[in-house]
DNA sequence: CTGTTAGCGCCTTCAG
DNA sequence: CTGAAGGCGCTAACAG
């Protein structure tokens, strides 16, 4: 019941072991009589022969597994998207994914994690984590090409990708801005992420372009999550000068201004315009309007982080000059944003 | 800078191949005098020396690899709970899972699919749907142990686990029932699934425990999103004898059903309790009040799937009697659910 | 065109 | 207790 070897192929067809090979791979610059060549093909169909590459790796030192190594569990529904972005791509060159999550941030649990993957041979190592942050990737890691996914580090030289998060921000303010508004709110977080000073950074981009001087009693700092949108937003749309636009930290915080929105009579977005970022399936078109938002590109950036990897010369650990990509974050419209109340308009 | 081997080490610390390799195995029954063993350990350690995996696999026709086969995109956010389940169990056992998501049904693709995973050397395969179906796996992946995951199969002689979907929306009723309703709806969907069999099994099972009438007006069918749950509440909600408890296919259409509450005037839990299926995370307590949900169990089915097969016996590609484990849907108490409104107790 | 000879890195008898 | 020999399945020179 186990496989048929190459050896048993060759021994079938009448051919030596080497022949056999040959054949099969195709090698190049090797031509092979017509009649052997359909000899051992035919043995190879009756035999269901198939390569082991495991052993073709040994020989050839390439495995044809990529290494995806992430630091923690991923309570987020984008880490689903990330990975099979990744494993698309490899699947395009014919490479699989071998997965492991070290499921902390434990520096050690990441260097075990990455020595397991060598122990496999991987061919090269993705570092992903499921929230853009700043790393100090494991050192043995960087003994095959490696990029960094969701990730960038300060000091290693390894190419890395993540959301154009001020990008991403500065189209949304953008949008209500178009839609004539001046008053635009911006309920942020506090957490020491890199999208926070990023997303913020876009936010004034984007009233700049406008020429509208940025106020900084419209941002207000909040939990990232329904309840502190909920209070952000109470606050702002409590005041006399209300804003008549809200950007958000994220898709969660703004279910949280809908809720204030509609708890004040306040519909959207006729009175009201809001814009999110993330684009959480499922929470932006769960929202009624359908929220707009800045997606954050998952599939891309894994696909992408992948691509990179394989197009890196072999055994060049790191590329002379690695690449930091920003991925852009596109606007999805739905339809949370309207034009401004006339009144609103006058200066 | 390519990696020692075992030869390398033999030699730095003067012994066999054959010795080196026993201590750092720590062979049974092989005892070695204590001065070389320490010998080769400081030799390994000095050469920093990792053992070839996949030579090993090849010596010992193990590659500690477990194939997670998947048979289309998944954009769902369940993907990722149930790969770092089976990732989570495979790693206990120290065991990696090799990715391969073939993006569409077709048969083929499976079977290809499969082939490839094989062709590394997998010790099993999970075979799992992002969404609870019933299939015809491919015929080959039967080569090795292999298990269903969100998945059953007819004919197949394999072990599956699927989402007990009839206990979950059983105690989704017996929850609304409990409270007092007795009046309760059922939006529903036509799509062909086994969990729109199986959840409305469970609807049935409730009321029977509680003694209350099948009233098959009450169960509507829409699209099972949030705009089929504002429709299919709005129908139930503007009849005279309305039902003061709805029951959801899942959580997206109690989205809906929230929007039409609101519409109408009737506020969550005071004027109707909601309850709903799947708790997709970002979505359930997205909403205000809090939904209580019935919660589909991927991370423990990923993570039963891999320690079953893990626990099946070498070299026996099915087991005897394969399992169909039924996982647990526990729920998930939020807000939407109160007493019946005092004026709907009596009968 | 085809076969021989050598391993890849490791484990596993089986002798010393 | 230690080592020599053989082979897992495959490919890569290099000869014929």
């Amino acid at each position: 019941m186990s496989r048929a070897t190459l050896k048993d192929v060759a021994e079938l067809s009448g051919v030596s072991i080497t022949t056999a090979s040959h054949v099969l791979n195709e090698v190049p610059g090797k031509r092979i009589k017509l009649q052997t060549r359909e000899r051992v093909l035919r043995a190879a169909k009756e035999l269901m022969y198939r390569p082991n590459e495991l052993a073709r790796g040994l020989r050839t030192k390439r495995s044809g597994m990529i290494g995806f190594l992430s630091d923690r569990i991923s309570t987020t529904p984008f880490a689903g998207r990330m990975i099979i972005g990744a494993q698309d791509a490899a699947a395009d060159a014919g490479s699989l994914l071998l997965l492991l999550n070290t499921g902390g941030m434990d520096p050690e649990l990441g260097e075990r994690g990455a020595e397991a993957l060598l122990e496999r041979q991987v061919d090269r190592i993705v570092y992903a984590t499921f929230y853009h942050q700043v790393v100090t990737p494991p050192a043995n890691l960087l003994k095959v090409p490696a990029v960094l996914l969701d990730a960038r580090s300060v000091q290693a030289r390894v190419s890395s990708v993540v959301p154009d998060e001020v990008g991403g921000s500065r189209a949304g303010v953008e949008e209500l801005l178009a839609a004539g508004h001046r008053r635009i709110g911006f309920v942020t977080t506090d957490d020491d992420v890199p999208a926070r000073g990023l997303r913020l950074a876009g936010f004034r981009q984007a009233l700049e372009v406008y020429d509208v001087p940025f106020d900084e009693t419209l941002v207000v700092v909040q939990d990232p999550q329904p309840r502190g949108g909920y209070l952000g937003a109470m606050d702002l749309l409590r005041r006399d000068d209300r804003p008549t636009g809200i950007f958000c930290f994220n898709d969660r915080v703004a279910v949280g201004v809908y809720q204030a929105a509609r708890e004040l009579g306040l519909s959207i977005p006729q009175d009201l315009s809001v814009v999110g970022f993330d684009d959480q399936e499922l929470v932006s078109d769960s929202l009624w309007p359908g929220l707009t938002t800045a997606a954050l590109p998952h599939y891309e950036m894994g696909r992408w982080a992948v691509r990179t990897l394989l197009a890196q010369i072999e055994a060049r650990p790191s590329p002379a000059t690695p690449v930091h990509k920003l991925m852009p974050c596109p606007l999805v419209r739905r339809g949370s944003v309207g034009p401004a109340p006339f009144a609103a308009r006058l200066p």
